[in-house]
Order: structure tokens, then sequence, then C-alpha cells
DNA sequence: ATGAAAGCGCTAACAT
DNA sequence: ATGTTAGCGCTTTCAT
């Protein structure tokens, strides 16, 4: 049978409060007593229910996380890591994850998340972009949101994001260390906060070296940033441009596309075209070369979020608090050094 | 404010018990009451507290679900949507999941996922293989197991699997009813269960129609299952034995990468030989020509594993029920039909 | 068919 | 510094 306060209590000789006082680490309890009710506590092996003290202090113990099942389903584990670095912080304390999902076409006519409709969380974690609607119908109900990778365009909410624009001059600031000068950049739909952010500290980096952003190696006409528009992109851009010594890419999809292209064309990678990425995927090793690239930290990401949810519901935060996460140049092969 | 079962019962004009007895439905109440009751429930919009009744039940409402970092961060999403299946059963009635991941390599030392080490799982859903020494020392905790798409070798425990030997007789009999007669086996690891229950459906198949398995096309000599020991496997095969006309490889990864060999080597698909794998994975869709394969599903594997959690706490399933979930031919354009 | 009441295990205000 | 006690919202006997 699964002991509770009152075995502790009577097995150290204490009140049930003071047993309470003891696991909340209240100070005003004599360090005798509370090694006595510590031992009780170990010996007997008591954990205490989740379910009475919940119902005591008014909350569940949950935070909810919420992600499209598209995002979720990805073939490149980036929000799996995001949901994995929350719950491994959760993992430190007493909070618990409850992860679920929702149609990435969602409705007005869908349901809820059934934890916000039983109110069985105390918190929400949005991870990466969701509907309008959803976010709209969730401000109605009350409950404190973080979001990740991901801000609605309100801005009142408190988020953690990726230092997109420190990763974007970090790549570029490494190619024109490397001596480049023409560099390209490959990004997809420039809507995207991420992309254009990225495309932003590349400009920042060439102004700071005094070079002249040239718009005719920036493309940005195929929205999605895959594997195939990152193809697409660089032949383009090869086409017309002969004098392209280094390439960045918005992310390490359309850079490996682009990089089949360049071997396709017969450019070596790094000895006449140097490129980098943006988010170290697994993949990237497999490359030949195995492609230099800015980190994102994903684990971190939702750790981020999860220590930000928590001092939200502990009210130490600000409403619309904003968390940048940094990024790491991570160098490998296909960037030359041309000094 | 929250409202509770009193402010139900007031509005209602009945006890508290009363509407106890209506949210689960008890026979003993007059419809008449009952509709009082429901109308107050919806015009409240209460939902009850699950802290509370979990506090009189003793339960948790969570179930918690075990797998390997690895599993849950491959590249193809198997083992996610495994857990999207359970999530969305959930769904249907009152109970959570609880999903966390251990290391890959977890050991004696290390500490056992929270939600048992607390209590605050009523059963636990594993998911794919993970270490005996977890296995004992949840056995200890007491807790309902139900495995899925993997069974400790003891056997002593209720498990969702997928039905390999019916699959591999299903792949086979395709090619064989196209006309094809040499058909090769390309399978990895012989020890692992699938694949050598796909093996065995292969050799079954064979032997309804009359043909011997030649073991010079059966390749098991690469254990990992993947594209690069595909590609070889097939590489080998094909030096030795100019007469296959169709390979049946355990899973879509090695029957990609034996693509990949028959393309570099020349071979027409479907025109000369003839493919199918096994999983029905995104990518077979992007092949040239899509790729015949055996649907494994996923979603319906977690589905069938929580509902076989729900029966046996509910006492209604025996401790060692075991589910062959069915899998499905699906037909492409990889595979020719000879006659 | 319905209600009264005990009590699940805990927290926190209050008393000592 | 420690104990007493009133509830939190619910389920479930036991009465009626």
């Amino acid at each position: 049978m699964k002991s509770t306060i009152k075995d502790v209590a009577k097995k150290a000789g204490v009140s049930i409060a003071t047993v309470s006082l003891v696991m909340h680490n209240h100070n005003r309890i004599s360090s005798d007593t509370r090694k006595k009710v510590q031992k009780a506590i170990k010996d007997l092996s008591y954990f205490p229910s989740r379910s009475a003290s919940n119902l005591v202090s008014k909350k569940t113990g949950n935070i909810g996380f919420i992600l499209t099942d598209d995002h979720f389903l990805r073939t490149e584990p980036f929000y799996t890591r995001i949901f994995l670095g929350t719950e491994f912080e959760a993992r430190e304390g007493e909070l618990y994850i409850l992860l679920t999902t929702i149609k990435s076409n969602f409705s007005e006519d869908d349901p809820l998340p059934r934890f916000i409709l039983n109110k069985s969380v105390d918190g929400v974690i949005i991870a990466g972009k969701i509907p309008k609607t959803l976010i709209n119908r969730l401000t109605l109900s009350n409950l404190p949101i973080v979001f990740v990778d991901y801000i609605d365009s309100s801005g009142n909410y408190p988020v953690v994001l990726i230092d997109n624009i420190q990763g974007g001059i970090l790549a570029t600031n490494h190619l024109i260390n490397y001596g480049h000068k023409n560099i390209a950049f490959i990004g997809g739909d420039i809507k995207h906060p991420s992309i254009s952010e990225r495309l932003i500290g590349y400009k920042k980096a060439l102004d700071t070296a005094g070079i002249n952003p040239d718009p005719n190696i920036i493309s940005t006409s195929y929205p999605y940033p895959d594997r195939q528009n990152g193809y697409t992109s660089a032949k383009e851009l090869f086409s017309k441009n002969k004098n392209i010594t280094a390439i960045f890419a918005c992310n390490d999809a359309m850079a490996i596309g682009a990089m089949h292209y360049l071997k396709d064309a017969g450019y070596g990678i790094p000895e006449e075209v140097s490129i980098i990425g943006f988010d170290d995927v697994e993949a990237d090793l497999m490359l030949e070369p195995p492609l230099t690239t800015v980190r994102v930290p994903k684990i971190e990401l939702g750790a981020e979020a999860f220590r930000l949810m928590k001092s939200v519901l502990e009210g130490k935060s600000l409403s619309a608090k904003k968390i940048l996460v940094p990024v790491e140049l991570i160098v490998r092969k296909s960037t030359r050094d041309l000094n």
C-alpha cells in the first residue's frame, strides 16, 4: 500500500503539517525534526499524491504542448527535439508535459485540445507556426501561453526565439573572414520571420564589412525552403552569375539542394564555391563535404520555453518577455579560406 | 471562476450525489432529473476536477509512454506516429498520455522515468525495443505494462505487434501472382523478430506456390536494414545471380537502397526487375517509380496499444494477450505483371 | 430515485 | 517551532 502523509507523520512522531512544511523546505523547522521527517519519508518511500496537492492548490501540475501534426511528423526532428527539451527540463521539477497535436488546417469548428477544455493544464507552450484562429480561441481561455519558434503577429506573448539575425551575421562573417566577397544568399519565403531575419543578418554583416549587397545574387523567389528549391535557386543564380564564390543558404535543406546543383554542374566544393547552411541537421555530416552551418540548439529552445513558462506561472515574468537563444557557428568542410 | 459539482447541484436543484450519478451514466436516475442536471452542466460549462476525482478513485488518469530517445528522434517518424495513435485514441476518453524518453543505453544506474517513481501513471506503454534492465525494474513497480512493436523475451506481457508473417506472405504473393519465380529477399539482422518473420512469410508463400526458396538469392548478411546495406546487398545479389526478376526487401529503406543500385547498374524498374518494400514511408512516393510496399498502420498500432491498456486497466484483458495488427499491400509502380 | 455524509491526501491559516 | 483544523471537489456507501 502506498504511504501517505499521515504515515510519515506518525512514523516521525510529528504532525502532518510539519511533514508538509519539511517537504516544501520551509525554514522554520528545526534541523532535528527535519532529519527525522526526511528519514521517515525515505523509509516509507513516500511520494506525495499529486491529486491531493493539486486539489488544494488549484493547479493541475501539467503544461500543455501544442504543435501541428505536420510539424510533429516532419522528417527532420526539429520540433520533436524542442519537445524533448521541454520534457528534459520538466523532469527537474514537478510538472508534466501533455503533448498534443492539432491539424495544420485547424479551423473555427475544430474542438480545442482536450486539456484546454477540461482545464487539465496550467499553461500552454505553442511550438512553431499555428493557425491564428487557435491562438484567438486560446487567448479566450485565459491560460498562460508561451510561444517557441513562432510568435503571433500581436507580439503580446512571452516567446522563445532563435537569434536569427545573429545567426545570419555569424554565417556571413565566417565567409567574409575567409576572404569571400561575392556571397550569394539563397532563401525561401521572405515573409517568414526566420528567413527574413537571417537575410537581415546577412546584409548587416556585408554592410559592416563594407561590401554592397548585390540584389542579383540574393535569391528568394522560391517560397518553400526545401532541397528542391535550393537546387533550383542555385541553378538560376549560377547561370546568371559567374563570380559567386560562396553561398549562404537560409537553411540546411536549401544548402543541400544547392550542393547537389553545384556537384551536377561540376563546381568543386569548397575549392570553387564555399557553402554554409543554417540549422545543423543530421544529414549535414553525411554530405561530401560535410556542411558548415549555424547550429540551432533545439533542445535548449525547448528547455528555455519551459523555464519561461515556469516563471510566468510563478508570476515572475512579464507577459511579453522575449528570449533570443543564441546560435553557434559549426565549421566543417564546405567552406574554404581564401586567404 | 470555474464551476464545481456544488454549483451544478444548486442550479439543478438536486444533491451533488445526483450530479455525480448523472455524470457516470448511472441508470437509476429519472430521465427528468437527468435532463435538469445535464442542462445545468451545460449552462455552467462544468468540467469535473480531475484532481478531485482522482483523489477519491485512487487513479492518476495518466498513461506513461516510454521510448528510447533514438526511436523518438529517428528521421522516419515511425514511433512518433505510434505515439500519435495512442494520443488520438486517448482523446476519446479521460486519460492523458505522458510521453518520456529514456537513453537507448539505459543502465542499471539510471533513474526510472519520473512518472514511475512518483506513481503519476496508471500504466505504461512501451514502444519499440528497450533495454532489458528497464523492463525488469518496471516489472518490480507492479504497474500494468503494454508493449507495442516489441515484446520482451519472456512473452509475459500484453502486446500489440505488426503481423509480419502475413505481410511477408502478402508481398511475396503479389510478386508470385505477377508471374515472378526468381524472387530475391533482402533483409537485415535475422535475429530481429520483424525481419525473421517477414522472411518466414516469404518462404511460406513460395512454398505454397510450389517454388523452392533459393538460399543464393536470400541476403541477410548486413545486419542493419538501411539504404546503404540495401544497396550493397542488391549489388552482391546481382553480381552473382543474373536471373532475379523481383526483390522483396524487408523494409522500404533497404528497398530504396536496392533501387539505387539497380539504377546505377542500369536495370529498368520495373521492366527488368520488380521490387517491393515494407513499411510505407513517405519517401516511397517520391521515388521513380513509386515503390510498391506493405503498409504498416502506425497510427492504428498506437491506438490498439491504448485500447489494450484500457482493457487491462479495467481488468477485462488477460495479462499476456497478443494483438496482431494486419498490414496492407500497396501496389504502386515498382512491380510489373509478367503475365 | 435521491440525499446526507464520510473521507480521499493534502495545504495553509491559525493557534499554541 | 510545531500542531490543529478547515476545507479543496469529488465518489460512494448508506439512509430515506
